[in-house]
DNA sequence: CAAGAGATCATCT
DNA sequence: GATGATCTCTTGA
């Protein structure tokens, strides 16, 4: 159960968002602990990659991106849903890894009260039908684990939020790569295979 | 079940 | 003024 440090994050992209299949995301909420399964990812990689905010240049928005590894580039997307990256390789090179999904660990009451429009619906579905729907995309992940704007750039070596390696290897060949969702605007790069999952999980966010 | 539309606003042109 | 690394609900077969 280690604390993943800054010099893994401080690699290529494409291989940071297969490493990270399979380590688990830690937000820290006062005492209590949220926890999920990291099983899906994209890469977003270097300022020519047109999928990514950073092709545009540095802006205010995208100005995490290009700072040192390891921190967190949390935005706003369609006015309502936050979207979770994890910078990636050496200062002033742009890129990284979108976490899309992760399976519940721990704290799931929690992630349960922060789901909004979960928790709208009273409990006329059982346990397991809610658990899959807590986290399998983007925005909901980040609603589950409490991440919004104000984690824009924190640190993952500190005691917030993290990632810990618990010892889980995902072999190569349960690693499936596709093309990224949503990123139909991106010309040449709009159907990289830089979208990562784990084979078979129930919980990533589309087939 | 698939397909479509509405929500909603920070960011950049 | 247009757009988007999404989610949810409704409609219709």
């Amino acid at each position: 159960m280690t604390k993943l440090p800054r010099k893994f994050y401080n690699q290529p992209t494409l291989k940071v968002a297969k490493l990270l299949l399979g380590k688990f995301l830690v937000r820290k909420i006062g005492k209590r602990k949220v926890v999920g399964k990291i099983v899906e990812t994209e890469a977003y990689v270097g300022p020519k990659d047109l999928a990514s905010h950073a092709s545009r240049g540095k802006t205010p928005r995208t100005e995490v991106m290009f700072g040192p590894p390891g921190h967190a580039y949390v935005y706003l997307i369609y006015g309502l849903n936050y979207c979770f990256n994890i910078v990636t390789e050496r200062k002033d090179y742009p890129a990284a890894v979108l976490i899309r999904a992760v399976e519940p660990i721990e704290g799931i009451d929690l992630m349960y009260q922060h789901r909004k429009s979960i928790k709208r619906k009273k409990s006329i579905f059982n346990f397991s039908f809610l658990t899959f729907n807590l986290t399998n995309g983007p925005g909901k992940l980040c609603q589950a684990f409490k991440i919004d704007k104000k984690l824009n750039n924190a640190d993952l070596t500190g005691n917030i939020l993290w990632v810990e390696d618990r010892g889980i290897k995902i072999s190569p060949k349960d690693i499936v790569a596709t093309k990224r969702i949503g990123v139909d605007y991106a010309k040449e790069y709009k159907d990289k295979p830089w979208r990562f999952y784990i084979k078979g999980n129930k919980f990533v966010s589309k087939k």
